[in-house]
DNA sequence: CACCGGGATGGGAGCGCTCCCACCCTAGAG
DNA sequence: CTCTAGGGTGGGAGCGCTCCCATCCCGGTG
């Protein structure tokens, strides 16, 4: 049986205790600045007596707004990817959302049935604003939300000009920073492993490498570049092809360092040494790289940072605050190891 | 500016355009049998015309429940368990409260001062569940909520005898799987690297460890055993201590993955092969131990099930269902690759 | 044919809070 | 000394829903 026994004292047992009225006990509480500094005083120590708690959902429906906000990621996404990926994105928001007293509201997607229900949710008003993960290129979802009048940020973004508000990092940079990284080694014919070409991740990352080879001075060869789809499987699939097609190679970057981890499978059966004959880098600074043999050199994103900027870009807009850029790109930067 | 201008109809208008009362469109909504047939179909009707979704926090604060639960995890332990455990979890938790259409607040508590706000939020009536990850030995907030007389489920447990209802993975007969596989392939000499002793998961691996080498006629030894912390460092430690201590032991059971990935490379500097000259199994079956070379036989935990298990567990008490027993303990699988 | 039990329904009374308007009192201005 | 601002404060009016009691109406009884 369940017993939520205790029953909790009201705003109006406060302000009675503390002698005043319910509408300055509601000022203190909210920290209004029209009150009196001894009745601030004595409302909170009725407060304090009485272990009173505001009710959030008498707040909700007389204020209108909940305090909280959800993160919304695609359940298919969570396991494709880099898997502490969506954990430091998690810790990101949950910590700027701890310190303005928000809470976070989990909604894993995984059919198009959950989809449609999460809308009703926000019809239902339980959330103050929206933080979606990895969005594809066509999902309508971003779109539709604004339509509802409610804030929303992204990670990542599914267009070069894409018009909802996101937070993304700079994925073209970490492109040429791998490629620089490589060309400074002296490697001469480098090679790419991409993400599924359908991804906006994708595209700029191989847009990264090819500018990186121009500003080397690198003819292009498009026999130099394999799609993967961001899993183990497919970055070996991707390198075997390369190798097949362009043994000569003596670079690969992988778009992801788990795509990474199967192109090092792959160089291994075909007894290619790392890095003596063939230089690796991947993307992410995930775990897996540090456990590799060697350990793998890679650019890492700022994932909780970007959880950090998404949740206070959302606080500011559902707030109105003046607010800064809605379309922020954090710096990527590069983790040299054994790998190249 | 926020602007969620969409004034949504309320169940009143629902009521006036169905031709009926407001308490029959509530009860329409909520399912209640008693209401006729064609009554039913009406408001249905205007329910859809109307597109009528009820306010929830109306709802919660009329009728005192939230259709909400919370999810706990310290922030220290999701830095240093095996990364997809949490995600995993979380997936579990979220498959169940979804289709039981309850939501999912997660908290990731960083400070004791976090614990106490958290405390505050279960004052708010926030949800109508608390569901605990990884709980510490002496943790007293299991009790502190069972005290407020909000229902909990827990990850794990804090000892033998726990007193709050759980969901656990067989741990003992994870140790004794794997010394058992490690016995059947003729090794003589089976060291273990453990967690921290302080943690019941740590203590009922060793157990099993123990019970597996006594169900197989191997005398016990001391020396076998090397207190680790879960993380790599900690297993990678660990392991130069046995092999100084005990230089011929040619099999090791680590209670993580991560740990063994530590443990593998204390191995390779000390020019041991794995797996002809040391065998190696480890606990999780993280993707670290897939990726490992050679990969890694390793006792795999039904991570998401448990969480749908403590899902489950915790709504049956919210709804006061009779429930079954409070203490589950699920069973672990060992998976061989070859790393032994 | 009056009477009765019960299923179906309507709607008042809150749930605990925020909003906002009216009101009080004090101090400075005229 | 009267008048005028305001800062402080009290409390009515909801927010949209659930609960629950009163009411209505029907077929079945005696």
């Amino acid at each position: 049986m369940n017993g939520r026994q205790h029953s909790r004292p009201t705003l109006e047992q406060v302000a009675a205790r503390a002698g005043v009225g319910r509408g300055t006990v509601s000022r203190v509480i909210n920290g209004s600045p029209r009150v009196s500094e001894s009745t601030r005083a004595a409302v909170a120590r009725a407060v304090a007596e009485l272990g009173y708690v505001p009710n959030q959902a008498a707040r909700a429906l007389a204020g209108s707004r909940t305090d909280a906000v959800a993160l919304v990621i695609p359940e298919a996404e969570a396991r494709l990817f880099a898997e502490p990926y969506f954990l430091d994105l998690i810790r990101g928001v949950s910590a700027e959302l701890a310190e303005a007293d928000k809470q976070l509201l989990l909604t894993l997607v995984r059919s198009e049935q959950e989809r449609q229900r999460f809308e009703q949710y926000l019809a239902a008003q339980r959330v103050d604003g929206v933080l979606l993960a990895s969005v594809h290129g066509d999902d309508p979802l971003p779109d539709r939300i604004r339509e509802l009048g409610i804030p929303v940020v992204m990670n990542g973004r599914r267009s070069e000009a894409e018009p909802v508000p996101y937070v993304d990092s700079d994925n073209i940079g970490a492109g040429r920073a791998a490629v620089a990284h490589l060309v400074g080694r002296g490697r001469q014919r480098i090679a790419t492993v991409t993400g599924p070409l359908d991804m906006y991740v994708a595209r700029a990352r191989l847009g990264g490498y090819r500018a990186g080879l121009a500003e080397a001075g690198h003819a292009p060869d498009e026999g130099l570049v394999a799609t993967g789809d961001f899993t183990e499987d497919g970055g070996r699939a991707a390198m075997r092809g390369l190798l097949e097609r362009r043994p000569e190679l003596d670079a690969v970057f992988a778009a992801s360092d788990v795509m990474a981890a199967g192109a090092r499978a792959a160089l291994r059966e075909a007894g290619r040494r790392v890095p003596e004959d063939v230089a690796l880098v991947g993307v992410d600074d995930s775990p897996v790289a540090r456990l590799m043999d060697p350990p793998l050199t890679t650019v890492r994103q700022p994932i909780e940072e970007m959880g950090r900027t998404m949740a206070r870009m959302l606080l500011d807009d559902v707030t109105g605050t003046p607010e800064h850029s809605p379309k922020r790109v954090l710096p990527t930067e590069l983790v040299v190891r054994g790998s190249c």
